[in-house]
DNA sequence: AAAGATTGACTAATCAATCTTG
DNA sequence: CAAGATTGATTAGTCAATCTTT
């Protein structure tokens, strides 16, 4: 197995342990719990174009997955003050509530299935690779 | 960023970056790609069951997938003489070629988007942590 | 014109039910 | 009853068209 095989296999198998784990909990997906994670981070100020380029989806994706948040009551859309065309999505008490214990469980199972010292050396080694790829990928897009 | 973090989104824009090169230079997609791989790889004696472990999606997913391959001409399903349940799924001469010149694509990308030594290193610790999590994955299937 | 967002038509997954053969 | 495969209903993406606001 080539590096690409190695890493798209590795990926899926984990992402689907994620998953599974936080569905038998009870939890949000994981799809869920990633546009949770940044809705969080960007405390307030988020907008559905955060949300697709954060998770590598398109903008029409990112709003459908919005939609579902909404309707499960888990964030909301508030009028942006600054720029009437887009929304403010925020999350819910229902909301930070679903994603502290959906990060719990993602955290303890990965605390699980990984070993430290190979964690810490493909992060590093993926984070070079991750910096040449967006360089990359810019100068095509330019 | 953590460990998680950066191996989702290095994966999605790695494959993406791979799947929008053969598509701009008219070969088969990065999935499509991936199942004839496989087949080329059982040479002659894969089934569908094969390629649904080998790519991590289900066994109804693989039966379509393989259907669409069959209907553009790349695989044929052959009867398979040691066990009446399942088809042999062969590449055509078409199917073949189509492996054939995808591969140089992805191939050329890759050398093009990645970095020698970056790779290296991380296919060593991803090799470790894919080992370990067959492992722990098997133990709760079990 | 460009940016943000939404929507409809389409594609490719999932899961569960079902069928055939081992 | 297990294993291999297929199929139908559902889900969540893509892309392209469209609308509003900058």
């Amino acid at each position: 197995m080539d590096f690409f095989d190695i890493l798209v296999r590795y990926e899926v198998k984990l992402w689907d342990a994620v998953d599974t784990a936080l569905i038998r909990e009870g939890q949000v997906s994981a799809a869920q719990l990633q546009a949770l994670a940044v809705i969080h981070r960007h405390a307030g100020a988020g907008r559905v174009v955060d949300v697709s380029g954060s998770i590598g989806i398109t903008v029409g994706a990112a709003s459908k997955l919005v939609d579902r948040l909404e309707r499960d009551g888990l964030i909301i859309r508030l009028p942006n003050p600054a720029d009437r065309r887009s929304s403010l999505v925020v999350l819910t008490d229902a909301g930070a509530a679903a994603y502290d214990s959906a990060t719990r469980v993602r955290n303890r199972t990965l605390e699980r299935l990984l070993d430290p010292e190979a964690t810490a050396s493909a992060s590093a080694a993926l984070a070079t690779l991750l910096d040449r790829l967006e360089e990359a990928t810019a100068e095509v897009d330019a």
